[in-house]
RNA sequence: GGCGGGAUAGCUCAGCUGGUUAGAGCGAAGGCUUCAUAAGCCUUAGGUCGCCGGUUCAAGUCCGGCUCCCGCUACCA
């Protein structure tokens, strides 16, 4: 029986370029599901957006001196444009969260935070807060320091101190200064929404995980039961001008937090793509079917959220909507045994895949490497590996030979299936058991293990053809020989239907070899009639170990930090970093020019490092002597990750010689060293040119 | 340091609730074949299942300890 099924993608950031990294997490899974969902005949809601409030856009939109929808405009386009274009996902609904894009959103948004506060599970607390009159803005707790009420240590932090390791009240802190700009903060009041997943989790969340999740995935239940002990309140409003506004009176400047928003925006583009259809009964009727089976893709970081949070939010509203049938998370994906970072460079650009590669052969090399149980990572030589030896020689070349075979030497006639052979039975047969367990592994979300099956089929398909070698049944036993590849057009067609899900540009091809013409890409066979075929162009060709090794070398490049070509584009915020909290920090930062003054109040000079070792109590730090040719500085730096004491000695070195001393984990330091970051964000010191002696300024 | 995840054939990985000779794909080697995109098919490859100890008639598969790797996080900006 048909199944109502929503199908959700993580709402990339509109602050930057989505990744392969983002594609194999959420997009391609969750429209390969999609595809095969719809094939079995379910009806399928495939809903995708972009997130478009939160502090990050609001300074990223700043920087970039363009108002915020302008902005995220940019990125909304951007993304799509990719997902559609390079990948070939194709979602039903695709939309956005600001006001502009969707008018939807505001308003449902609105309601839930109704909802909630109606239900009991939100509630109000005004609380005196950390507020910057220097930047004009509201200081999460995290970017204050000040000495720690409870052991004294002078630079704990707002939110926790790390040498006694309490969690602390921010506004009892003694001395308390601004992290961003060392001014001191002023204690001011501002009322907050609190989500009170406590009661939640105690009412309705705990009981519902626990029993419905027997059928999810292990790394997502792992992961949850975990998250499951340490659910806290979460004040989901913000002081901002950027977001759902708050739908109280008296409540000026303040928005509804991103996260309580951006899910929403599942619900409100749905809304909003049945309103524009004008169907606008279908949106709740759909959400609100017990019978409905929502089901959202993401990636590990984005776990909690939608296993606790939002699923605690529709709950909460109860206004009967829906809760997630399951999550399939992935785990992290990365390139070449590294992080993507497309600041650094360490990325793949589009440059490297468009018109290189079809869409096809991305997904299914992506399809194939998807971290689904443990992180996973492209690797070209992978890649290479499957697009050849799959795609191309296993899959692509038996279609190539059964078309081929029939043009040439059968004049394209191939008859009725009529009688088969115990031996054709048999591979028919096959056909009916690989589509069983592909059915089987994407409704568990094992895509690796459908990729894998396929090409299994593939490989009995030609195992066929040899034994049944239609080359010398083409002299000895011309009528059998017709009948064979009529079997193999059936095999084909088989080929095309199991791989579309996967490889949807290709099985749409392969249906094409067949006359009479059909398109019901869900068919299960061919007609039994006699039938026509046509050789198609190659379907795959094969990727060159030349590319390979410039794609290698252009990271190798990049990882000695060389400037290997990458578009100077701002990096996406991990879907797991919390949109930094009200007044974030950066936002001081004027993004423009500073005056002369401003850098040469700044004393750069030369050094080496006469001592170094291990900082006893923090593991990126190590503690250096430098010698500054009249004097010897105690520095801590931050370079443990990249440096070992032992490599250090008589390294040369940058050094900020007038910054304030500063006690870093309980260590003075008195001066700062200069690096830049590395391909794989570790830092690498500057070193001062040969024959300047120790003292020397750097101007 | 805290939290989480890994460690199985050269490579990428499967191995659920413990049970006959530990599997697949790729790569490699040898052979067969010529319809096909120098593609296909067959055979082979003998890996202390990270290390140590324990439970058990029986352990990659459960328990404890250890080592190494990865991610998040803290100290670093």
């Amino acid at each position: 029986m048909p199944e109502n099924v929503i199908v959700t993608s993580a709402l990339p950031y509109a602050n930057g370029p989505i990744h392969f990294g983002h594609v194999v997490g959420a997009y391609l899974p969750a429209d390969i599901y999609v595809r095969f969902r719809r094939m079995r005949g379910d009806h399928v809601h495939f809903v995708c957006g972009t997130d478009e409030h939160g502090v990050a856009i609001t300074l990223k939109a700043e920087q970039a001196g363009k108002d915020y929808q302008a902005y995220v405009d940019h990125w909304h386009k951007e993304i799509r444009r990719t997902l559609e274009e390079l990948v070939g996902i194709r979602f039903d609904a695709f939309s956005g969260t600001s006001h502009a894009r969707n008018p939807h959103h505001r308003e449902l948004a609105q309601r839930f935070f109704l909802d909630l506060l109606h239900n009991g599970y939100l509630f109000e607390k005004t609380e005196e807060q950390f507020f910057s009159p220097s930047l004009g803005r509201f200081l999460p707790d995290r970017y204050v320091e000040g000495t720690c009420y409870l052991c004294g240590f002078d630079e704990a932090r707002g939110d926790e101190c790390p040498r006694c390791g309490k969690y602390l009240d921010a506004r009892r802190l003694a001395n308390p200064l601004c992290t961003i700009d060392g001014q001191p903060p002023v204690l001011k009041a501002t009322k907050h929404w609190y989500l009170d997943l406590p009661k939640l989790k105690q009412e309705w969340v705990q009981g519902w995980f626990e029993g419905k999740a027997a059928d999810w995935k292990a790394n997502v239940k792992a992961f949850v039961a975990n998250d499951l002990e340490e659910l806290r309140e979460r004040p989901e409003t913000r002081d901002l001008p950027w977001g759902v506004p708050v739908p109280l009176p008296g409540t000026d400047g303040k928005v509804l937090y991103v996260w309580f928003d951006a899910p929403i925006g599942y619900l409100s583009i749905s809304k909003q793509y049945f309103a524009e259809r004008g169907e606008p009964e279908r949106f709740e009727r759909l959400w609100k079917d017990p019978s409905t089976r929502l089901i959202h893709f993401v990636g590990k970081d984005n776990i909690t959220f939608h296993c606790l949070i939002f699923p605690a939010m529709l709950y909460g509203t109860k206004a009967g909507w829906i809760v997630p049938a399951n999550v399939p998370a992935n785990e992290f994906f990365q390139l070449e045994g590294r992080k993507f970072n497309t600041s650094t460079g360490w990325f793949i650009p589009e440059e490297s895949v468009r018109g290189r590669f079809s869409t096809d052969a991305l997904r299914y090399a992506l399809c194939t490497m998807m971290p689904e149980t443990a992180d996973a990572d492209w690797s070209w030589k992978e890649f290479q590996a499957r697009v050849n030896a799959d795609l191309n020689d296993n899959l692509g070349n038996f279609v190539a030979r059964s078309l081929r075979f029939a043009e040439r030497f059968l004049e394209s006639e191939l008859p009725p299936l009529g009688q088969p052979a115990p031996r054709d039975r048999e591979i028919l047969a096959a056909a009916g058991a690989a589509a069983a367990d592909m059915a089987a592994a994407f409704l568990r979300f094992e895509f690796r293990r459908a990729c894998q099956r396929l090409m299994a089929f593939s490989s009995e398909c030609n195992r066929y053809y040899d034994e049944m070698q239609p080359w010398v049944l083409r002299k000895q036993d011309p009528a059998r020989c017709r009948q064979v590849l009529r079997v193999c057009a059936e095999l084909v067609h088989s080929l095309a239907i199991l791989a579309a899900p996967i490889l949807p540009d290709t099985a749409q091809k392969v249906l094409g070899a067949f006359l009479p013409a059909h398109d019901d890409a869900g068919r299960p066979s061919l007609p039994p009639g006699p039938l026509r075929v046509q050789p198609l162009p190659t379907l795959f060709t094969k990727v060159e170990d030349k590319v390979v090794e410039e794609e290698l070398a252009r990271l190798r490049a990049v990882a000695k930090g060389g400037t290997a070509a990458a578009p100077a584009a701002p990096p996406a915020r991990k879907p797991d970093e919390k949109p930094a909290t009200a007044g974030a920090p950066q936002a001081a930062a004027p993004a423009g020019a500073i005056a002369y003054e401003s850098f040469a109040a700044v004393e750069l000079r030369a050094g080496t490092v006469r001592a170094a070792r291990r900082h006893p109590d923090a593991d990126k730090l190590l503690v250096l002597e430098v010698g500054l040719g009249s004097e010897t500085r105690t520095i801590v730096a931050g370079i443990a990750a990249s440096y070992t004491p032992e490599a250090l000695q008589g390294h040369r070195v940058v050094v900020v010689a007038n910054l304030a001393p500063r006690k870093l984990r309980g260590i003075e330091s008195q001066g700062m060293l200069l690096a830049a970051d590395d391909a794989e964000g570790k830092p690498r010191l500057l070193t001062p040119g040969p024959g300047t002696p120790d003292g020397a300024k750097v101007k």
